[in-house]
DNA sequence: TCCCAGGTCCTAC
DNA sequence: GTAGGACCTGGG
């Protein structure tokens, strides 16, 4: 049988960049070399190093879902051609070959970004595989590696609080939950959200549900919009962000910004919108892993 | 031991 | 509207 695999182009793609940079939270290097990563995609194994990504768990053909996630259509160049000039971001660039923006499932991003409040990264995955492990199904491949699919909503939307308390979640298990159950129902369908524009998906995903809480802001939205349902206008504004933007970009934030309150964090992301475009979400990805990557390597 | 983390929500002005 | 604080808890 041919298992699903798609070959990248040279230089099109570097798996330790890409799969490292917070996007998402599930792959793991297969050794010290960090060539090869493995991961799940659509419910199956994948292995990924720089020139492919290959199917370990079934048999299907299907190369389309692998497409998908790696966003194979987009050309990085042109996309930074779109852009103005700019100095910090052409650096960005130089300092990222190969770092490429990842189309996930919508479903698992949302259920990720709201994990991701007020954690750091290796929080965020302790609560993601937890999840998995509790609640995911064993995934079967030929390799001694233990994986998990992840929960599906009608699971999450049933689970105990005790239950999501011992994957860690904190205070995130109310909001999870609700989640779940608002997808569970129909709700909130997020395939739909992929037909919708920006400004429309965006207010689907943070409208207010009977003043309860919901545990999805500006920028768990953002987060979801860009990295699961391509809306590549998204430009999600974190702390990290919000320090480059101050440093880099202080005509768009008006100066050192004190509070990100909700109203300053869509003015400041609607500037960065105006300034690089339909593609602004680039921007903020590549910005967003240069200010990681130096940070670390200070 | 203490502080912080890819934010969000609630409360008091 | 806006600022300030609480929030679970694992890691550094």
């Amino acid at each position: 049988m041919t298992r699903g695999r798609i070959e990248f182009p040279p230089s099109f793609f570097d798996p330790s960049i890409t799969l490292d940079s917070g996007q998402a939270f599930r792959w793991r290097p297969l050794d010290e070399s960090r060539n090869g990563w493995i991961g799940i995609v659509s419910g199956n194994v994948v292995k990924v190093s720089e020139k492919e990504a290959r199917v370990l768990s079934d048999n299907s053909q299907d190369t389309e879902a692998l497409q998908r996630y790696f966003s194979i259509d987009d050309d990085i160049d042109s996309i930074f051609a779109t852009f103005p000039y700019d100095k910090t971001l052409n650096s960005s660039k130089r300092g990222l070959p190969g770092l490429r923006l990842l189309t996930q499932d919508p479903w698992e991003c949302l259920i990720s970004f709201v994990c991701s409040i007020n954690c750091n990264i290796p929080s965020i995955r302790l609560k993601i595989d937890n999840l998995s492990r509790r609640y995911g199904k064993k995934i079967e491949t030929d390799l001694d590696f233990e994986a998990y699919s992840f929960p599906t909503a009608e699971t999450l939307a049933k689970a105990s609080k005790r239950d999501l308390l011992t994957c860690k979640l904190g205070f995130r298990w109310k909001y999870v939950k609700f989640i779940a159950k608002r997808v569970a129902k129909g709700e909130l369908d997020l395939d739909k959200l992929r037909n919708v524009s920006y400004q429309v998906s965006l207010q689907e995903l943070i409208s207010e549900t009977s003043g309860m809480t919901f545990g999805v802001g500006p920028k768990v939205a953002d987060c979801v919009l860009l990295y699961s349902l391509h809306k590549t206008e998204a430009f999600p504004i974190d702390v990290w962000i919000l320090r480059c933007l101050e440093r880099f970009y202080p005509e768009e934030t008006g100066g050192s910004v004190r509070s990100l309150t909700p109203k300053k964090y869509f003015a400041i992301s609607e500037a960065m919108r105006m300034k690089f475009g339909r593609y602004a979400g680039y921007a903020q990805l590549y910005l967003y892993v240069k200010m990681r990557h130096d940070f670390h390597s200070m």
